[in-house]
DNA sequence: CCATAATTTAAACAATTGTTTAATTTCTCT
DNA sequence: AGAGAAATTAAACAATTGTTTAAATTATGG
């Protein structure tokens, strides 16, 4: 019984938090979508800010598992990208709010990155850049900087899901047909993104 | 000297709006940073909210007027993507924190988005889509959607600046070393948008 | 069953919020 | 210079915030 009211508010807190962010959510918020009292909150996780870093920890592991995961695998290195990109899109239909939530976070307290940490120390063991480095240095692969590979993979990916509202304005259309937009919109950027970082594939992917 | 309180509260409140956000800062923290007592927020403007409001639709011009000029210039359109391009970047770094506020504020107040339709309709009558389907239906430029031609431009320019925290902490690197690799990685994006909506240049734009 | 601990509750706490009021200062104009 | 308007101020307002307290309820273990 311990545990039911416990997570409950876990629960109530992961959904609030990402909802609204830390600053524009209450902890009655919390209580009342946990149903549970005000106190309870406190007497739990001690404080709001302690609630919000514990969820923001496991936000972070959820968002940068799957890549890890893909890194960690043997594929060939253009089958590593196609299947991270292809995930962040699956992960992100999911949980569209995420990277504004870590962004925000980031911002507003900037030493929330330390606990990232760990996490990205992953990604560094993983051998990737190593393995995109080789490619680089037999000419197979565009040489650029592995920050704006990154950026180039996380931009294409993330902003898609952030800028919704703007984009379903800008165009008129609805919930729907966004969702289809961002469909089709993978597609192209796995096409692009590939096709920019092995220009002598060409041919292939375009096909 | 009506104005020069006026104004100065005007400054103040932009600087905090932009950095802080609406819910993250207060009416008196706006009064501090302009010099003058709380009260004479309320006294020039009405509410906090009243003044946000000013606030984001002046940043909004800033935001999309150059835009409409690019379009509306007699430029070929693969220069006025590239312009484009040129000018969010120039802009951004200016004001990097801008691509953020209007997303938050969007998502935050979605009645906010009635503020911008006015300027979206100047991008409309621009004629810049009806020029972009007419290269689409000679051939001459890939068959996409316009929601996916802007998400491509958009989510690249914007972006980049947006995630400069999380980058630098995931590589490592520290605020020169960004804005350089920002400078650079400008010139992969218009080279990689360019070559993805118009193939048959490929050969031209990569020299 | 009962005492002890754990859980839950309602209430209050001080601090901060946006906003208003009422008094005071400063400006404007004849 | 002096009356009336505008601008500025300090103070207070009610509402909401995160957090704490102290009492009430429930569970636990001997």
């Amino acid at each position: 019984m311990i545990k039911k009211t416990e997570q409950k508010i876990k629960d109530a807190a992961l959904a609030v938090f990402i909802q609204k962010g830390f600053v524009n959510c209450t902890s009655r918020e919390i209580a009342r979508e946990a149903g549970m009292n005000v106190a309870l909150v406190n007497y739990y996780f001690r404080s709001k800010s302690k609630l919000f870093a514990l969820i923001f920890e496991s936000v972070m592991q959820d968002f940068l598992k799957s890549m890890v995961q893909v890194f960690c695998s043997d594929l060939p290195f253009r089958e590593k990208i196609r299947l991270l990109i292809e995930r962040e899109f699956a992960f992100l239909a999911e949980h569209p709010e995420i990277p504004n939530f870590v962004l925000n976070e980031l911002s507003r307290n900037p030493k929330a990155i330390e606990d990232m940490l760990p996490v990205l120390q992953m990604v560094d063991e993983s051998g990737v850049f190593v393995e995109a480095k080789k490619l680089q240095s037999t000419g197979e692969m565009r040489s650029m900087d592995m920050v704006q590979i990154t950026l180039l993979i996380v931009s294409n990916c993330h902003y898609p899901f952030m800028a919704e509202p703007l984009m379903k304005v800008i165009h008129g259309v609805n919930d729907k047909e966004y969702k289809a937009q961002l469909k089709t919109h993978k597609t192209h950027v796995i096409s692009m993104i590939l096709n920019y970082l092995f220009p002598n594939d060409k041919i292939l992917l375009n096909a």
